[in-house]
DNA sequence: TATGAATGAGGCTTCATTCAT
DNA sequence: GATGAATGAAGCCTCATTCAT
């Protein structure tokens, strides 16, 4: 997912790759200190110790400790949709959501870093967090809207929509701490939580298809 | 829901009911701060001042501040669940449902603290939070076994019945944040919220009754 | 040594009788304290929990914590002075000395609290070590001065006896430290450290004599 | 002694030497506090102060306030130990041994900070303690033995040349203590010390020899 | 006399940020 | 641009002592 800049251990940068390069260095460094020890550890001399910087360099390229924290979670948020989408194929709508819903496990599972990313966000890095989540909501009522064209799903306004995105994402947010998380790391999750999840949507978000429900 | 010590202003209070008052005062002031500053800002001189008494006082009645942080939100929790078991109907399995959601929404308006002191508690009351999400957890699975039993739902596993409680936990928080967080405090959720609430779960989640979604 | 006021249950105690008997019980706390924890640990707390008294009882009796403190080493001081007067023989000057200094260690191994109510008292309780060390010294210089007087003594002055009791004393402390400490407790000084004082006095301070160095 | 930093108040320092002569502005702030006020009144913020720097500085310098208070003793220690081996001439091994006793008083005299950040160090200070006295009887060990080895004692095992060493010290102690202390600070040890160690001395540990007590 | 809650000064330590080199 | 020492505010907690009951 994330080759780094370590894999670029060319000798002659310019000015201006050697600026970058940098500033990915604190910015990969964070991913690893916030997503293993959380936010609230992950002080300016934690981060640049890892990245193997000097403290005061960090201040070269943030304005501050917050706006970097606040740059986090939308970025590997992105990625997650990248990842998401991919994993989607083209079968009918409900059973597309359940992959989308499986998908978020998945990435769990590749990118650790982000269980913790995500979930304090809310709390030490609320900017970054509005920003992710307006990300979300805005693609994903997009992708609920364009089901409910297909046909796939009746008797939602747009306003309901944005409010079955948020239950969504908050299920999603709470199995993931409940399910995800463990000593040892990142676990997968268990069936029956796909089970559940896929028993709710089927039934109460989409229109009955020959395709779900039968044995 | 809460008279508060300042209603028995009698001028005569023996030891124990003297220590007890203090010990709720503190309480009292530790949830106003939280609620409106969040944990972080919670000072142990913050609260003291809040409560009226000097900063040693405090640790005559808390081993330390992190077991004060850690009492609010289960405290305030059962609060909540006897404010929706009090709100809740006999009417079918379904309705109530929509019922106890309404009333969650209908709490957070009558105890504006709560939705701080909920959604921060998991990274700064992580104990607090585990017993409260177990006295919900439990509670709510009972409730819907109940349901079960009785017949509204069908084809739910007990495990599945953990998942599914999670997923409306999750849900709740998120349109908390959502919809009931403002600049001006808290205000009531909108009338769509509701409805998407209702439909997603009395067709997901309970069987169809000649009570639901008829015009 | 110490049997305690626990041996006196009696039912009916006069005012004075029971006063003394809680000076006495917080005396006697202030010694397990201090003997097993240190100075610095036996706060007015610490102690009036031991002795099963409330907090503010302590200063029914004693102006402030520094009084007590000030009056647990002289007291023990006279235990073993007393002790060890006991156990010195009727013999030859020189091998009296070799008793009383074995008769230090043995009181060490009675009462194990004496080691660090006298090592620490001349940092935490000052006042008391100096009287201590006065009770000792003139005690001391006296024994010398009657050895003196014997002809066991030659060639030493009154302000040398002085000066000879202090590095008796030093000895003492500092061999206690260094042999009878031990994670277990109070350990028993091993054999050589007394031949080695056995040598160093009965030649260095006392005259020859037929009792000793000899085969 | 200690010429100090002030005597090289040089405009231009580079980052390292800057850095060196911060830690030792620390460390001779604390030597300073110590030996006027002891341990217990060392607060890192008097230290600091008495430097001249801010008190988040101490903690570039040294992990705690610990790490600092116990390499104080330890350092001045060997300062000690140089001035003696200074002192001490190439005559009779008993002789060497009282030069040492006086020069450690001269020592005293010296640094006069040097009586209580010793006396006071087995409690406050044990990690350095312990050290110093390692680096104390292992050195005066190695001397006693080299004498035995020149025939000028006999008869003491190595054993008892440890609890020997130990006497030596603990009377040292007690005599700085006893003698050396004064309201008006550091006073010099009357003759009468002196002398009643020499008769101590050379006669219980060293053999006679033609130079000593005589006329 | 006994009690124990209340007090507040003071201690140690962390950390984001600045700034001279 | 890179560095890392310096800073000081702020936080948590302990404890001797007081005082009302």
């Amino acid at each position: 997912m994330n080759q780094g800049p370590a894999a670029a251990k060319v000798t002659k940068l310019n000015r201006i790759e050697r600026n970058a390069w940098t500033k990915q260095k604190i910015f990969e460094a964070a991913t690893k200190v916030v997503g293993k020890h959380g936010y609230a550890e992950a002080s300016v001399a934690r981060i640049t110790e890892q990245a193997g910087v000097g403290q005061g360099t960090f201040y070269n390229h943030f304005e501050n400790r917050q706006e970097l924290l606040d740059q986090l979670l939308p970025k590997i948020g992105l990625d997650m949709v990248e990842f998401i989408r991919a994993r989607t194929g083209t079968a009918h709508a409900a059973r597309q959501e359940i992959e989308r819903f499986a998908a978020f496990f998945e990435f769990i599972g590749e990118v650790p870093e982000f269980l913790r990313i995500l979930n304090e966000a809310e709390f030490f890095a609320p900017v970054g967090y509005q920003k992710h989540l307006d990300n979300i909501s805005v693609a994903y009522v997009r992708i609920l809207r364009r089901a409910r064209l297909a046909g796939a799903i009746e008797d939602f306004t747009d306003d309901e929509f944005e409010a079955i995105v948020h239950m969504l994402m908050g299920a999603r947010g709470y199995l993931s701490r409940r399910y995800s998380y463990s000593a040892a790391g990142v676990t997968a999750v268990p069936e029956h939580v796909i089970s559940a999840y896929r028993k709710l949507m089927t039934r109460g978000l989409f229109n009955p298809s020959g395709e779900q429900d039968t044995p």
